[in-house]
Formats: structure tokens, C-alpha cells, sequence
DNA sequence: CGCTTCTTTCAGAAATGTGTGAAGTTAAGG
DNA sequence: CCTTAACTTCACACATTTCTGAAAGAAGCG
């Protein structure tokens, strides 16, 4: 159960091995949870790399999918703020880089998401009124998700000064 | 905008249209969510119900599916706890019910997910060692998700105390 | 300004998911 | 017990999603 790295010479394809089979786990538990299965994949990918950063390329060929697919999924992972796209001075090549807030953003996602909902139970509360059992129901689930809005900033703001706490060396 | 029901007599049909209308954009989001399409609008049928249950038959009539469809959808949510199952007394007749600490059990269910992820992302950070930018790159988020889990626990009890006091009549 | 390299778009093939009908299982009620 | 109502399981058809290959579109570099 310990086949960590022995030593970092010699042992490339084993290491590359390595790396893709986290890269699969890692991508599978965010299909899971609902992502889309090329952008989970990229996005794993580019969390394991050295320098947090990929070229079209090299995804392409780390995860032997066609140029295509690459560019599909970085388009989605960027429009929600999970990557940045960089131009490589001086190349045509573009790199695509893991954000270091990035769970910060995908939460704050999360938060436009939840007002979506509000908006949905709001019109079912008024469909119902809170003169029927459906109506008081559906006004809970209401409550809870203005709860959670709520919560999350305060949330954020916690996980800010845990990390700042723990950060030095 | 002020379409809600005026009075709830003759317009049965209406009122039948206008909760499935309910019942289909709550579902969507659900979907949006990542829920499968099924178990989505069988658990917003049921939320949108009378008594919080509903038959097989209501729901297969309601939602024009067969009742294979409906058993395939109660199956998943009973195994999520979202639903659970009664039989009627004195019938061969099965109700579902929506459970009045639904969001509370999802958002505990999401915490099992947590500690997947955790494993996972452990497994990383020993693979790749915390020498390397990758290892506290991924140690990074595993942190995150131990703190995710940590603060689940308070926030839900701050539902509970916020829910009471704004219960009572 | 044209050549070359890299990325994107798009139509279609392959894989996956989703719901149905029919047969099977369980249990109430005569 | 046998009948029958209710739910479940399973194989298959249909729909949707996802990835590819080919061609078109940008942008560096001579």
C-alpha cells in the first residue's frame, strides 16, 4: 500500500502512469458531482501538472483526446472560472492554467446557482400560498436556500483566515 | 405576474396545469443540479403535493410515464433518503413521501461525497510528495474539502436553531 | 504578404443514457 | 390455494451526449 514515488529518476513512464491513473480517480469523482467528463479530465490534469499550466498539446497528448476535445472542454472550464487562458509569448500556443482560488470561484458559482432556486420556490410559494401544506413545504425549502446564500459568505471568509493562519512554512 | 389561484373551485384542470408547470421548472434545475431527469420530477411532484405523498399510480398518471419509470426514480431517491416508502395499510398500494429534513440529509449525503474526495486527494499528495508544486497544489484542496466537512457540521446546526426560532405561528 | 503552426468550428459516428412494454414477483382478499 | 392488484426487473428502442476528423480561421515569422 505504499507505492509512493521511490525517487524521481529514470522511472518516467511509471511516473506518467502514476499521474494519470489520480488524474482518472480524481476526474471520475467530478463527473460524480456533475461535471461534464473532458472538462473533469483537463481540469485534473492541469492540477497535477508542475506548473499548474498546459498547453492544448500536451493535454491532447497526456490524455489522448483529439485537439477538439481539449478545445471544447477549456471553453466550458473557463466560462465558469475553474481555468485562464494565457498566450505563450512569443508562440501560437496557448496555455491554460488552474486558478489558485479556483474552489473559491466554483463556490461563488454555486451561490448564482442558489439564487436561481430562490427565484423558482418564490413563484411556487405564490402559486400555492401559504394557506395550503404545498405552499408552507416549498416556503421551507425557500427558507433554507436564503439560509445558505447567506452562510456562504461568511463561509468564504472563514476558509480565507484558516488558510492565512496555516500558510507561512 | 399575479397569476396565482384565485379561488379553488371548477378550475381543477388550471390549477392540474399550473403545478405541473411548477413541477417541470423545479425539476430542470434539478437537473441543471446534476439529478437524473426522473427522479428529479418525481421528487418535485411529490413536493408539490397535498400531503407531501403521493402512489405510484398519482405520480406515473401525473407525470405520463410508466410505472417502470416511477420505480426506477423512487428506487434512487429512497437511496439517497430524499423519499421514503410506506405501504398503505390494508392495500397493495405503495406512498412515497418527502421527508420533512430533506435538505439536511442531501447536504449529509454530500458529506460522505466529501470524505471520497479527501481519499482521493490524499492519495495525490502522497503520491506526488509535498516537495513538488503539484503535491501542495492538491494538498491545498484537500485542505479546503477538510474544512468543508468541518464547517457542514455547524452550519446545519445553525439552520436548526434559525428554523426554530422563525417557526412557532 | 504568404507560409506555417496552432486552435476552433462543424457535421457526423460512436458511446451513453433514458423510458417503454412485457414478463416476473410479491402479497392481499376471496 | 387461487386470483388479481401493485410494483419490479429486464431487454430493447429511441434520444441525447460526447468525441473525432476535416476544413476553416487566426497569428507569428520570414
Amino acid at each position: 500500500m505504499d507505492d509512493r514515488r521511490t525517487d524521481n529518476r529514470t522511472d518516467g513512464d511509471d511516473e506518467a502512469a502514476a499521474v494519470s491513473r489520480f488524474v482518472e480517480r480524481f476526474a471520475a469523482q467530478l463527473v460524480q458531482a456533475g461535471m461534464a467528463r473532458m472538462p473533469a479530465r483537463v481540469f485534473a490534469a492541469l492540477l497535477s501538472s508542475e506548473q499548474g499550466s498546459l498547453t492544448s498539446a500536451e493535454l491532447s497528448e497526456q490524455l489522448k483526446v483529439s485537439p477538439a476535445a481539449v478545445s471544447g472542454a477549456v471553453r466550458y472550464l473557463a466560462q465558469v472560472n475553474l481555468v485562464t487562458r494565457e498566450r505563450e509569448p512569443g508562440s501560437r500556443r496557448e496555455r491554460y492554467h488552474v486558478r489558485g482560488d479556483q474552489w473559491h470561484n466554483a463556490l461563488l458559482e454555486r451561490d448564482a446557482f442558489l439564487r436561481n432556486w430562490q427565484t423558482t420556490m418564490q413563484e411556487g410559494v405564490e402559486q400555492f400560498g401559504l394557506d395550503t401544506p404545498q405552499g408552507r413545504r416549498i416556503n421551507d425549502t425557500l427558507e433554507f436556500f436564503r439560509f445558505l446564500e447567506k452562510e456562504l459568505g461568511s463561509l468564504m471568509q472563514r476558509w480565507a483566515a484558516h488558510r492565512a493562519e496555516h500558510l507561512d512554512g
